[in-house]
DNA sequence: TCGCTTGACTTGATAGTGTCAAGTCGTGGC
DNA sequence: GCCACGACTTGACACTATCAAGTCAAGCGA
């Protein structure tokens, strides 16, 4: 038990948020679950939205790490690919950090300078890789278009695999790997090209 | 006064959502608004959960005419780019709605056949678009692989105009159509090619 | 006209929630 | 010995969804 009370918090909560969302996410529950009052949290994190934006920054500093660390023999030899790619690993294996990440009614990042400057970095290794993939000759507009295009589509991908309603419309995706990266092929091509 | 409680509940409710999402709806707040009793709302639909599955039917309902109809003039004559503007411009101008639509864990599809069969009939739009797109000669993992590469860039786009951290991290979109254009086209090319 | 159902509510109570405002209690430093 | 301080606890408040009853008018068959 050498876990701090605010650590045990944090773990049961993603997990919690990772099995049902964040809706129904309760301070007390989780309070009681740990054997402590129910003001016990609430000593560690101002309020409840506080939560969410601890939450939301430690996924933000796993999403750096994931997106930018070295390539793996398994991975798409494709820099876009490996990145979408990783990207919908990422959401399917955090859920409950990601489903939190981009719920800026949940967290307030203006608040928290720490979880704006960590959304910053996760966002600058995409940015830094789709400069890399159009090389220096692109213009800031061009590299603005296609990482808007690259994240979208790695993130409707994630989204709409984790809640949406992709899997019940285009059958059981047997294999989401695949899927993936003929996904992102077939848009990178169109971005490259 | 010709709306019924019901109507203006889900108007009521539509607008809450559109200004500040889901999570802090209170039935007994618009029951208080609309000058009835905290349970007069829970009369028309069974629970909170009730009124989300009523708002998604509607939304998807909203999201098949929209997405059918015909071509307008100053509409882009490309149909694939054409359905991205269309799906992303619902989703903005109809966040109240769309904001609910792929939230599978507020709206309990499995208990309202009627919602199934509209977010059912909404894909089949978009189904229908790629099938037309590819021509007769596709296969059906063809159609399957592009739908979710289209679906995936038009929700990402959406999903994070509305509620991520595009604007804060590219810039203010100043044109919005003229974004979504361009991503829609690049994209589009890696499709179509 | 009487009785009865039925839909659209109201009233009251309960359990669960976040949050405010006070305590308590052990540890460390002076 | 004292005091401050962090980590809690206890108790209260307002608010929430939901359950369980009531009310009350409209409609309808006899």
């Amino acid at each position: 038990m050498a876990q701090t009370l605010r650590d045990r918090v944090i773990k049961a909560a993603v997990k919690y948020i990772a099995d049902s969302g964040p809706d129904g996410l309760s301070f007390r529950q989780i309070a009681a679950d740990a054997g402590v009052s129910h003001q016990a949290p609430y000593h560690h994190f101002g309020d409840r939205s506080a939560i969410f934006t601890e939450i939301a920054r430690e996924g933000f500093q796993k999403f750096t790490e994931v997106m930018s660390s070295p390539a793996r023999r398994d991975e798409d030899s494709n820099l876009a690919v490996r990145m979408c790619e990783r990207y919908v690993d990422f959401a399917l294996t955090n859920k409950g950090y990601f489903r939190v990440m981009f719920r800026s009614d949940l967290c307030q990042m203006d608040e928290s300078p720490e979880t704006q400057r960590a959304a910053d970095e996760a966002f600058d290794t995409l940015l830094f890789a789709v400069g890399e993939i159009l090389g220096s000759s692109a213009s800031i507009d061009e590299i603005r278009v296609q990482a808007t295009a690259m994240w979208s589509v790695a993130h409707g991908l994630a989204t709409l695999l984790i809640d949406g309603p992709l899997e019940h419309k285009i059958g059981k995706v047997s294999d989401r790997r695949a899927l993936v990266r003929s996904v992102a092929n077939r848009m990178i091509d169109g971005i490259t090209s």
